[in-house]
DNA sequence: TTGTATGCGTTATCAG
DNA sequence: CTGATAACGCATACAA
């Protein structure tokens, strides 16, 4: 055993202050009591270096002030931020953090809300790809980029619009002939708006544009195919390019400078999500910047919320473009 | 309330399974049990759906099977890995992490060790910069990066190794003059001898260097100042250099590079740390790679050994470089 | 306003 | 091997 077990508990410090064990407690919650028994109850929390012990609380209570976050991995820079403003705004609320990695393995997902019910965690936050997952509906969920239902609030940035953003931004840079390539799971959920905007706005705009869309399991070479696929006489029939992220987007200029062509003069690029290179420094790519601190404060106070079912079911961030130098401006 | 306050207790599933409450206690903590009886009673957790309560046991137990970690966030994508694979050595071994972001606030790394304790965390992992900082002695504590006393283990990798590896790689590839450059806090931290081990290898293999260590609130354009103080006819005078970080190495080969320097032709970089583009991709820059999953593992399994004070004072783990193309192989 | 007493769900001790 | 029962630290209903 190597944690002191003589840790000092309120009723030490009633003892210590000569009160009741109930005034402590009303002084340690911050309830109405005396100014002369306050004062005692916090002399001696003092002099006992008095620690609170949550366990007690969350028995009795039956909360924890734990939020769950289930996410894939904080590997991936969006996660990893998304992790980081999410566990920001709980602190701000007093909130502690659950952390479920769930690698993108969908039995893990399921596996996690047992073992976060069993935690007695407050609230779940998911952002999750199983497409039979089932929603608790005993503790408050809300999900982040896919929709389950009405009941179940989900937090999402404007991927709509930010798809539109994009065709907008390669056509205002000249391009003439665009296309949109992305990889992800066939789950509709709202991240594959990004296309539907994307399509939208080129549509609009009288703007030529393709789509490719593959599959999780999908082989990267088939975007190389793609590319492949589109060089006549060594030049690129392409001018523009929009990304499902990106990474995917990064990757695609790999390819492209090892086809010889050059980001931006040959082609431009633009991804989405809006990763900086070290998290804090120049974007990667020219990007639709997701609003991941809105997003946090959404969720946050969304599973915080004391009626979730006033929540509306489907709240959507405003996102805006970034130069990642993959553009001409 | 939002949360169902009925969920059925180890009371509910003895009733519900004619046995006693222990002999139910006893089921779930797998000790020996009658095979009837247990029997019964996996069947009646089966029929009420039985979910095991944490807060009740952390309290009788005083264990909450919860690891601290203090770090100062995860946007750093070194810290996102180590959050990462800490949060997947801890799961194998059914526990729990409660993440504490500092923000490099040193007051928030004091603050934390009090809330830790209130949530009676069963050890903590920090990676701290307070140089005045106290470890609490009744919680096993375990340290990053940063020596405190010889009975506070601290785990990190081989700085001194991966500066030596620098210098001679740089050598290798052909370098004449190189120099180290590094930001970091005043504290004499195990990052601190990644400099040590890299003048330590130049002066062994005869090789010409400098040394430029800034402290952390020193404006970056000292490093900008330094380089071009190193332009003689247009030319730069050093072939090589080795930085203290990844990020540092990054910022670096920019300003080279608006300098009209090329990187690896005219100077060779290497960093420090083992980033990867979106942490799965190619290495950011030519770099000393961190074993990360190895720190990991050492720091979750000291923690939790039972015998802090037979775990050694000083984890060294050993590192290697990797190629990011920035370097002339 | 303050004191007292009970119970939250679990583990552990002791009898049987 | 199993059953009964007493804590663990705290919040709260009720009594004073």
């Amino acid at each position: 055993m190597a944690k002191a077990k003589n840790a000092p508990t309120m009723a030490d410090v009633a003892r210590e202050a000569g009160v009741a064990l109930g005034t402590v407690s009303r002084v340690i919650n911050g309830q109405q009591v005396g100014e002369e028994f306050r004062r005692k109850v916090e002399e001696a929390i003092q002099r006992l270096g008095y620690q609170y012990n949550n366990s007690g609380r969350a028995l009795r209570t039956d909360r924890t002030n734990t939020i769950a976050l289930i996410i894939p991995n904080t590997i991936n820079p969006y996660f990893a931020l998304l992790v980081h403003h999410i566990n920001i705004e709980l602190e701000k609320r007093n909130y502690r953090m659950l952390l479920c990695f769930t690698e993108y393995d969908r039995d893990r997902e399921t596996e996690f809300i047992q073992m976060v019910r069993q935690n007695r965690a407050d609230g779940i936050i998911a952002l999750t790809y199983n497409p039979n997952l089932t929603i608790p509906d005993d503790i408050p969920f809300v999900t982040i980029d896919r929709f389950f239902s009405v009941s179940v609030p989900c937090i999402a940035a404007d991927n709509f619009g930010g798809g539109r953003i994009a065709a907008q931004k390669l056509a205002e840079f000249g391009c003439r002939k665009v296309a949109f390539l992305r990889t992800g799971s066939s789950l509709t959920n709202e991240p594959s708006k990004r296309k539907d905007g994307f399509v939208s706005a080129c549509v609009e705009l009288g703007l030529s544009f393709e789509v490719l869309a593959l599959e999780d399991e999908a082989p990267y070479s088939q975007f190389e195919a793609f590319l492949q696929d589109h060089v006549v006489d060594g030049k690129l029939s392409l001018d523009g390019l929009f990304l499902g992220t990106d990474m995917l987007a990064w990757q695609i200029i790999q390819s492209l400078q090892r086809m010889g062509f050059r980001v931006p003069e040959d082609v431009q690029v633009i991804g989405f999500d809006g990763i900086r290179m070290f998290g804090n420094q120049s974007y990667v790519v020219s990007t639709i910047v997701q609003p991941v601190q809105d997003i946090a404060e959404a969720c946050v106070s969304a599973v915080l919320s004391r009626h979730l079912s006033t929540i509306p079911s489907l709240i959507c961030l405003p996102v805006h473009y970034a130069s990642g130098g993959t553009t001409k401006e």
